[in-house]
DNA sequence: ATGTGTGAAGAGCTTCACAGCC
DNA sequence: GGCTGTGAAGCTCTTCACACAT
């Protein structure tokens, strides 16, 4: 009975992302098959999780040899939607802004920075691998043009709430935020995060919870 | 019958965690007491799980009236070992090093970074953010004086898994790295990997799932 | 009246173990 | 023999609802 529902788990989906590394590098060195057991030790989960999170895509496996990675890739990414490019936007070009233009491995998952906007005249008309800063006044413009649905925002932490708001009202679905303070969120926009004083907190915390068994 | 379980969920602890820089802010303008419906919201949590997080480290709120902000925050950070400062290093001074360095707000949360590596002799010897960067042949022995136990990893990803043996084998218990690579664990070391590609790819899915409802 | 503390019920995810296919 | 696919059991975390304290 082959799983039809189209609720996959969040857990499974968000490990689905994490498969996808691994498989581009098995893919990278020419390795056409692989089982469930050698995906499980690259990404430190049980074998039976990993089997369990790809019958919820279809049955992608044959019995006694394995998947085969070319497979499996376009089938993680048909199903999370990440196989049609996703257009994404960085307001801010400090340290974190700059560090984002500079990945060009984006290019490689199926994003795409299609903009970087600041308010510095410094900054603006810097090309930063291979994207120029636009100013900030152009925003609203540009998200409408690109249908953006997803922005990166690296701004100091005073600005941080009201460009969040200014995004949303602009049409932006998600924000990735790196400013470390709580953004009041309009609901149906949904804002990630991404504090590192909390993520160091939370290692640190792990480590010591570790040491007392 | 008070919680005495010295076995917190690491749900509980990662939450315990995120509701800090909430009750910082409460305490900067000067609230003190508050209710666990009030932490909800700031939290986007349910109120229910903030009573049961805060009944694992001790009985600390009072009928009708709420916690004391406080209390709270010693409380929190008592269990959670972020009284006594924990002390870092930044490996790697990139745009991410630097940006790290230039986060003034960590002295303000328990986090002390107390050196900065790099191999680049144009980075050796300044200054950023208040901290000398130094020649990473001087890691090992910088690492047992000030006896290091996490270390953030932001070097290119070609020397990022040399440079985690290094670490481990020099006794630093935990590593947080920005690389977009899997690092080969030695067990009792633990990595975390910060991988932006997937966390951006994570986001735009659950964007894609909650428009399927 | 208000808001905590917590057993009990419920939901969801993980692990097991084994049948089935190559 | 090797590896997938998956019900069923087990486990953990979440939610509910209400007794209890102020």
């Amino acid at each position: 009975m082959p799983n039809r529902s189209r609720e996959l788990p969040r857990e499974t989906a968000d490990r689905l992302v994490t498969y996808l590394r691994p498989l581009l590098c098995l893919q990278a060195e020419g390795t056409s098959t692989v089982s469930s057991t050698r995906i499980a030790e690259l990404c430190s989960v049980n074998p039976a999780v990993v089997r369990k999170d790809f019958s919820f895509i279809g049955k992608l496996g044959t019995r006694g040899v394995g998947y085969e990675v070319d497979e499996l890739l376009d089938a993680i990414r048909r199903e999370l939607g990440l196989d049609r490019g996703v257009a994404l936007i960085v307001v801010g070009v400090g340290n974190i802004g700059r560090a984002l233009l500079q990945q060009r491995r984006f290019d490689f998952e199926g994003f795409r920075i299609v903009a970087a906007f600041d308010n510095d005249p410094e900054k603006i008309g810097a090309t930063i691998g291979g994207t120029v800063v636009e100013d900030v006044r152009l925003l609203e413009e540009r998200i409408s043009e690109e249908r953006i649905q997803l922005a990166v925002l690296t701004v100091p932490e005073t600005e941080a709430p009201t460009m969040a708001r200014r995004l949303g009202d602009a049409g932006v679905r998600s924000i990735l935020s790196f400013a470390p303070c709580r953004i009041a969120l309009p609901a149906d926009l949904d804002v990630t995060c991404m504090d590192l004083s909390v993520l160091m907190a939370q290692i640190v915390c792990h480590s010591h919870r570790k040491e007392e068994r």
